[in-house]
DNA sequence: CCATTTTAATAAGCATGCTTATAATAAGTC
DNA sequence: GACTTATTATAAGCATGCTTATTAAAATGG
């Protein structure tokens, strides 16, 4: 690859890198009021779209180490927000569930979701926004292949 | 925005953290070997770029904010790769040079991130490459608007 | 010229997510 | 059935980057 290329490539991953910080935190200024973050939002959809997961299966799902999930779902069942529940057929594992109190947060975090996404995305069309999705998972998934 | 668009642009932002965390932890376990990180290779290759910048100057163009680059050089001046230097005009300011311990280490950094990014972006074409970036770029702008 | 405001760098404290190590349980093997 | 291996969740410790607060120096305004 030519040093151009490199370079090109090199500025994509800063690029892509700084682009993530900022919209975490943007969020994460939106959700402080809330007691949450751009993270807790993440696992509480997850969990919204599938519960009764093993936390294993949710941290494969979320991309994340086992232990990086443990302490979130620690400060989540702490706040009430959700439950571990022993799975009686496998006792070394616990099945997440939403709590009640997870539902009024999910729409609140759904809506600043909707804020920062406003200010991200303007002047995107959806397509761009597809592709951009698209070309993600790609190197998402060329970066997990051997894990 | 429809609720399909809503879910497919919430993904968009999931699929965006994901892949730089991905990304940051594949050069960061190469990098590990030789003491450094993805972040330290970010400031290293910056100022490689253009030495003598001022501490804000450099946490500007890095998108940091300044205490978060303060850390970075502390420790990268303790190890030896580069020198703060008071600017005798602004006494309040530093300004950043590399040392020439600082050269053999970015050839390193430079070669673990082709690694990487050959890793990541294979099967991507160069066009596809610039068209990410160019996308990605637009929304770190949008970001960082009023700052 | 002095007082106020702004700017540059740092400090303290918190949240995320990693690596490596550990305990408990399940699964596989002899 | 007993022993070994693999899997699930957690603990300890580290690196990054944030917010808010602080200190020193410069710039501004009266």
């Amino acid at each position: 690859m030519s040093r151009a290329r490199n370079d090109a490539t090199d500025q994509l991953s800063f690029e892509l890198h700084t682009t993530a910080r900022l919209l975490r935190r943007n969020y994460d200024r939106r959700a402080r009021a809330h007691g949450l973050t751009r993270s807790k939002w993440q696992v509480l959809w997850s969990l919204a779209r599938e519960e009764g997961v093993k936390q294993a299966e949710l941290a494969e799902r979320l991309d994340v180490a086992p232990i990086s999930l443990t302490r979130q779902l620690d400060i989540l069942e702490q706040e009430g927000l959700l439950v571990r529940r022993r799975d009686e057929q496998d006792r070394r594992c616990f099945r997440i569930y939403l709590t009640a109190a997870a539902q009024p947060a999910l729409t609140t975090l759904r809506e600043l979701a909707e804020l920062t996404r406003g200010e991200a995305l303007a002047g995107l069309s959806f397509e761009e926004i597809v592709q951009l999705k698209s070309l993600l998972e790609r190197i998402r998934l060329n970066l997990g292949k051997e894990e």
